[in-house]
DNA sequence: GGGTTATGTCGCAGGAGTGTCGCAGGTAGG
DNA sequence: CCTACCTGCGACACTCCTGCGACATAACCC
């Protein structure tokens, strides 16, 4: 399961590495440079660990803090410079649920985050049902049945499945998919989505070039069959 | 019945790692820095096991453990580097239980703890069943049978063995594999794991280019045979 | 219908993921 | 001190994935 992480965060390079880290870890990574971008982005994506940075332009980011509590249980790790010091107490007081300072050590901040997921972990429903007509989904083994046969895919597939069937038959835009399966920063070529689509297809309908369970939605994206 | 396991270690790298294990076991998790400290939580919360590094600031291990032994019957487990295996007689005399040497299996302390806990108390469900196919593990001994017949396998290789049974065909990452019965220390090279599956493939799969077992999950990690 | 855009189709090349195996330092035990 | 084994590491081979481009086809708009 793909676990992603919001980095609020207006320093370039700051952003830069802990992308870097994140990335290596496995995670997916959302980032915004100010309160307002986060606030929205949270809301609208959903991410499991938010790191905020309390030095940041306009809001600042005790507030942000507040705003996400206010609406979200999500788990909230404050990264700040080590002067800032008296504000990590009020940070935690706001809610926040860790801190690490700057320069922090990027191996402990991912601890810290493996720390918090798993705290979140708990009450999280493990098998949520991934089925879809004759289409099946078991997360625990990643493998993809079809009509109770194991259909090989490979880990993207297995992911933009995952996302399609968890829709339960709403349209996801391409840019949706990119975001939630390839991750914010590979904006590359839009037809990578298309092209996924085009071996999924292969893989788990009976005629590919008329697809039913893996429709097209013109103009928009793609859905699975209600 | 939730228990709570204190952990007296100034290392903030091992620490974290024995909270994250422990968390995941399901303990409630103490944490102290000095002996002083630990000595304060162990008569305030009554856990049900202590963890003692030996090498503390201040007050040394050693005090710690005859402080507690001579107000508790809390089962006390030294945490210790091996260069202070004299120091270990001497814990052990002063009333400890048991000691691991640092660097240690996570999977391995996890396991002492569990006996100690049983021990000190009665209803522990222990035994689970470590049984895949042909494969059985019998953890008292640390013995690994194929078709009843013993099949010699190192320490690491037992406990990644045991992990990925006790998962019961549930896919595995490196990264969980790692941090579960590597535990401390995994600098990182994740090609340590395959290493270690290919080992263990060539000691329980008839045919180790094509296992029926140990499987491979490509993007994801590896399983057992359900 | 003609033009335009959106999507389907498919092959290719680079690269990521994994299997395999030998080596060397370390450790335990004699 | 010697030996055997364990274990992490690196190198290489090989498979499979995956982004990309090019073209074909279908849908849409006028």
């Amino acid at each position: 399961m793909i676990r992603t992480v919001m980095v609020v965060e207006d320093d370039d390079a700051i952003r830069m590495v802990l992308r870097t880290n994140l990335e290596d870890e496995g995670y997916r990574v959302l980032e915004a440079t100010t309160a307002e971008q986060g606030l929205v982005i949270v809301q609208d994506e959903q991410p499991d660990v938010v790191l905020v940075d309390l030095r940041l332009p306009g809001i600042h980011g005790l507030d942000l803090v507040r705003s996400l509590r206010a609406t979200s249980q999500v788990p909230i790790i404050i990264v700040t410079a080590q002067t800032d010091s008296h504000d990590v107490v009020a940070g935690l007081e706001a809610g926040a649920d860790d801190y690490v300072t700057k320069p922090f050590v990027a191996k402990e901040l991912m601890a810290r985050i493996r720390t918090q997921l798993r705290r979140s972990a708990q009450p999280e429903e493990g098998g949520e049902d991934l089925t879809c007509g004759p289409i099946e989904l078991h997360p625990d083994t990643a493998e993809v049945m079809r009509n109770g046969e194991q259909v090989p895919v490979s880990r993207i597939e297995f992911f933009v499945l995952a996302e399609l069937i968890g829709a339960k038959g709403r349209v996801l835009s391409r840019d949706h998919l990119l975001r939630k399966v390839w991750g914010y920063g590979n904006a590359g070529d839009g037809r990578v989505v298309d092209n996924l689509i085009y071996r999924l297809r292969n893989k788990i309908e009976d005629d590919p070039a008329n697809p039913e369970l893996l429709l097209t939605v013109r103009g928009f994206g793609y859905r699975m069959k209600a």
